[in-house]
RNA sequence: AGGACCAUAGCUCAGUUGGUUAGAGCGCCACGUUGACAUCGUGGAGGUCGGCGGUUCAAAUCCGCCUGGUCCUACCA
């Protein structure tokens, strides 16, 4: 093995050789385990959040796969409609200066094809970068053949059963991506903005109860007033009944709109009165349904004043007693200049009352960044609330468990209050509606246009054509866990890996994804999608902020993996930057953060901090402090496993027979060993990776390295130790270090199979050449291997070499000065220790003498230290400064006496004596002991110094 | 406005059902190249567990209030 751990020639090459040996693929044997992975875009590149995420799944199916279940990782990506239909168009504009108007449909969506072609190997190769240990060759896409026989099947018949259907409808509208967004792809971001007070004249010479002859509104969207329908004020309020069933004349239109009754408007706010926009308003298209009013559409799709309006009843057909005339002023003005203009017509007309600046949220969307745009345009819907019960249900009861279960509330509280679904989108990149139109506008859904004539009767020559929509991605993900399984094929795959054992994926996707894929699932295959949901937070920078190339704190996984040269990752963070003017800052402050750029830590070190700082549910800063000492981590264990090798390659390691002794230091690691397996073991079941994580890096360095290692060399570079003694301890190094290799494997997965490859044969456990570590059976803790009696005696031990390595200190004495030590006081039983260990205490505290002193008055003076109720004496009368050393004294005792202290308050306390568990008490009692002990201790050393 | 989560060492975080002398890693200080490892070893300093109150023999842990932070949902005519 090199001298220094260097993972880059080691990671590429393990991953190429399982792939190349089919190991991800599903054994066929044992209890399914499942996962559906949350499928990426397709042309999109790997961030933090999906290392950490492919990290924690790989891991879980490692293990799994170890465990002996069948095991399946499915892979696949999503054709994410607006985000690469975005990217598409830009790159097409920015290459040949077209757009996709200029290409038409189908030579747009063939450039999509081909982009998906050129690049969408990449997420693919950061994945296998990763070391996630998929099925390959069952990789999906989102818009493959079988998916879109998926897609069709679903909405047809959801069709069939009235859950799906059209309607002109108020949606949430993109006016530059020209489509429909659901209520998820609005991000509502707070504003500073005004909110002007209209007067709108009372018509027929009506007046308000003081005399006026207007009522007053007040609007933050004035330009929305050209589609005013009613105002609205509180049936209960007194200071408008008088005028309720009257009119006002809306001004610069000269509309006649009523005055309705309506409980939306609020008697506190403002002056009582509302104007009623049933087409531009939410809130306003409910009173509209309550009150009976026209929806009079006023935008173009551009969100541009239309030269003469739109009416509609509210089952979207055109109404033709509304007057649709709008002032010529304003055709064609974009929203927010048609919004000055206004303002300044009410203004000069004296009909503006006052201008408030208030703080209000409007509505992006979350692709464009434009203010979405309520707009009233024909759209399917998914009526979702017959859909929801058995999705809440399932959740309710059980079936499906959320991993930190507090996502349920969350997730309860959303589904009891869904909106119908708007799944069509003005797109040309995803699964087009299976609807077909005659020229009438006679609506045909089928699974294809031949199916829709022979289904409905059409005669062949009535020309059809199809819906020129597509659906929401996020329809299509719905079906992920069983489409990607084949459905609606009834096949082998689908019974034997569905329900999908556990999702894992981020909070921020439950609505989009989780909570409709419940849904979609248990209404088409009666089962759920997964059995458990382990959501996980969001990886932020190191101060806790999100990464974004706008903040410049973006890390590549990759490059943490590989390591970057600091002008590299300057030129990636401030290149091609959308607002360049904070290029200078970010590459300041990277060059601040980064002086030497990144250096490489490889995979396993990366994966092993993601699972470190996964902690249920929350959010976690990325610590590159972690990521060094994880990387340092795998430098231990790779020079942990040199000194194996060279200790055991070429020498009996006790597997082909011969007599085996085991020391006292070997009985301990094997028994300390069962227990960090169970640990491990318990803490995966429990989702728990940073507690797997911790337990097995305390014990490999702080046990294994620290202690065991130290431990063999004696036996092993000592001429006395039997060749019995000599091979038991080899066949413990080997094995224990195997059974690390494992243990390790679903988290380190590159490292644990270089190393082991060269120690499995050492330990006896590699059944034939071309195994791999993927396919060893994950370790077991065995009761019968637990030794207390070895941890006792180890303990006994490590305190006496730490007791004389702490006197080394205190007195300042070289660590690799040759010392005498005696042992005093103490029991029969400290004797015996002494007795058999004697070698591993000198060796390992550097004593060229140690013995047993029966009559402690013998003691020489000498630095001391307690091991229990045992002395640890190291004479050196000569060396001891008495100032020096009377102060410590005196500190310790101070200290020790504090401890007394407390606990004699606590035990001198009636109640606690009365009602504490006996056990508690004894526990106090037996520290009592020990501290007084060592007062004594330090008491008598006092004297002995002061008598100097 | 409603809800969720968080607050423990300089930094990033553990702390199971209330009982530890409150832990780890990184950083810091001192010392150290004897044959796995300086990406290391040994020893050490550093915390009134955000604040106030309550329950209890006993609170970092349970309850209430407050402060600070993060996020979600809704509303804002």
């Amino acid at each position: 093995m090199d001298k220094t751990y260097q993972p880059e020639q080691i990671e590429t090459r393990w991953y190429e050789r399982w792939e190349a040996d089919n190991r991800f693929a599903p054994s066929g044997e044992g209890e399914p385990f499942s996962i559906m992975i949350p499928p990426p875009n397709v042309t999109g590149s790997l961030h933090m959040g999906h290392a950490f995420q492919d990290t924690i799944m790989d891991t879980l199916t490692r293990w799994r796969r170890m465990q002996g279940r069948n095991t399946l990782w499915q892979v696949g990506t999503d054709h994410a409609g607006i985000a690469t239909q975005m990217l598409v168009e830009r790159k097409v504009a920015a290459e040949e200066g077209k757009s996709r108007h200029d290409l038409g449909r189908e030579a747009f969506t063939d450039k999509i094809w081909e982009w998906k072609h050129e690049s969408g190997g990449e997420i693919t190769r950061q994945l296998r970068r990763m070391g996630a240990s998929v099925d390959w060759s069952r990789e999906r896409f989102t818009m493959d053949d079988g998916f879109y026989k998926a897609v069709q099947e679903v909405f047809v018949r959801l069709h069939e059963e009235n859950l799906i259907y059209r309607g002109k409808r108020l949606v949430n509208w993109d006016p530059t991506l020209h489509t429909a967004i659901s209520d998820l792809e609005v991000e509502n971001r707070d504003q500073q903005g005004s909110f002007w007070h209209f007067r709108y004249p009372l018509a027929d010479g009506v007046t308000t109860d003081d005399g006026k002859g207007y009522l007053v509104v007040a609007t933050t969207r004035p330009e929305t007033l050209l589609g005013d329908s009613a105002v609205a004020v509180n049936p209960e309020d007194p200071r408008y009944a008088s005028l309720v069933g009257k009119f006002v004349e809306l001004p610069l239109v000269g509309r006649r709109i009523p005055v309705v009754a309506d409980e939306h408007a609020d008697m506190e706010k403002g002056s009582g009165c509302v104007k009623i926009t049933p087409a531009h308003d939410f809130n306003d298209y409910e009173v509209g349904k309550r009150q009976g009013l026209p929806l009079i559409n006023v935008f173009t799709q551009d969100a541009a004043v239309r030269e003469t309006a739109e009416a509609f009843d509210l089952q979207g057909r055109p109404l033709a007693d509304v007057d649709p005339s709008l002032p010529a002023a304003y055709a064609g003005l974009g929203r927010f200049e048609a919004r000055e203009r206004i303002v300044a017509d009410m203004d000069a007309a004296g009909l503006l009352e006052q201008v408030e600046t208030v703080s209000n949220t409007l509505p992006y969307g979350d692709r464009s960044g434009d203010v979405i745009e309520p707009l009233l345009t024909d759209q399917w819907f998914v009526a979702v609330e017959e859909l929801a019960k058995p999705a809440i249900a399932a959740v309710e009861n059980g079936d499906i468990e959320f991993v930190p279960k507090n996502y349920e509330n969350m997730y309860f509280a959303w589904m009891r209050d869904l909106q119908d679904w708007c799944i069509s989108r003005q797109l040309w990149w995803g699964h087009r509606i299976p609807a077909w139109y005659d020229a009438e506008g006679n609506v045909y859904v089928a699974r294809s246009e031949a199916e829709a004539r022979e289904k409905h009767g059409l005669p062949a020559d009535l020309e059809l054509t199809q819906d020129e929509d597509v659906l929401d991605t996020w329809f299509s993900s719905g079906l992920w866990t069983f489409g990607t399984l084949g459905w609606p094929e009834q096949t082998e795959e689908l019974a034997t890996f569905h329900p999908t054992s556990v999702l894992v994926t981020g909070f921020d996707i439950i609505f989009f994804w989780v909570a409709r894929m419940i849904m979609m699932t248990l209404k088409f295959t009666g089962e759920v999608p997964f059995k458990q949901v382990y959501v996980h937070g969001l990886v932020r920078d190191g101060q806790g902020q999100k990464m974004s190339k706008s903040k410049g704190n973006v890390l590549d996984p990759i490059d943490l993996i590989d390591g970057i040269a600091l002008e590299t990752l300057v030129e990636k963070r401030t290149g091609n930057m959308m607002q360049p003017q904070k290029a200078k800052a970010i590459a300041k402050a990277t060059r601040a953060e980064f002086p030497e750029g990144i250096e490489p830590h490889g995979t396993d070190a990366l994966r092993f901090t993601f699972l470190s700082q996964a902690t249920t549910g929350r959010d976690i800063k990325f610590d590159m402090g972690r990521l060094d000492g994880y990387r340092n981590f795998c430098n231990k264990l790779w020079n942990a496993s040199r000194y194996v090798l060279m200790n055991a390659e070429g020498q009996d390691t006790g597997i082909d027979g011969g007599e085996v002794e085991l020391s006292l230091a070997d009985r301990w690691i094997v028994s300390r060993l069962q227990q960090t397996q169970a640990q491990v073991t318990r803490a995966m079941e429990e989702f728990r990776f940073d507690h797997a994580s911790q337990a097995l890096y305390d014990f490999v360095w702080n046990e294994y390295c620290d202690w065991y290692l130290e431990l063999s060399k004696p036996v092993l570079w000592d001429e006395a130790a039997s060749d019995a003694a000599k091979r038991g301890t080899r066949r413990t190094l080997v094995r224990v270090l195997e059974a690390i290799l494992r243990l390790a494997h679903p988290m380190m997965p590159f490292i644990s199979e270089e190393i082991w490859q060269r120690v499995a044969p050492l330990a006896g456990t590699r059944a034939a050449d071309g195994d791999s570590i993927m396919n060893q059976p994950w370790p077991l803790a065995d009761e019968a291997l637990v030794d207390e009696a070895a941890t006792r005696d180890i303990e006994w031990l490590k305190g006496v070499i730490v007791a004389v390595r702490n006197i080394r200190a205190e007195m300042n004495i070289a660590p690799g000065k040759p010392l005498e030590a005696l042992l005093t006081k103490g029991g029969p039983e400290d004797a015996e220790r002494l007795a058999a260990n004697r070698l591993f205490l000198s060796k390992l505290a550097k004593l060229e003498r140690v013995e047993w002193l029966d009559d402690p008055e013998q003691a020489p003076l000498s630095a001391t230290q307690l091991v229990g109720e045992m002395e640890v004496l190291v004479p050196m009368a000569d060396l001891i400064d008495k100032d020096t050393e009377l102060a410590r004294l005196a500190k310790e005792i101070d200290k020790q006496e504090k401890l007394i202290g407390g606990i004699e308050k606590k035990l001198g306390n009636e109640s606690f004596v009365a009602k504490a568990p006996e056990a508690v008490v004894e526990k106090e009692r037996a520290k009592l002991a020990d501290f007084e002990a060592a007062r004594r201790l330090l008491v008598e050393q006092r004297e002995k110094i002061e008598a100097l």
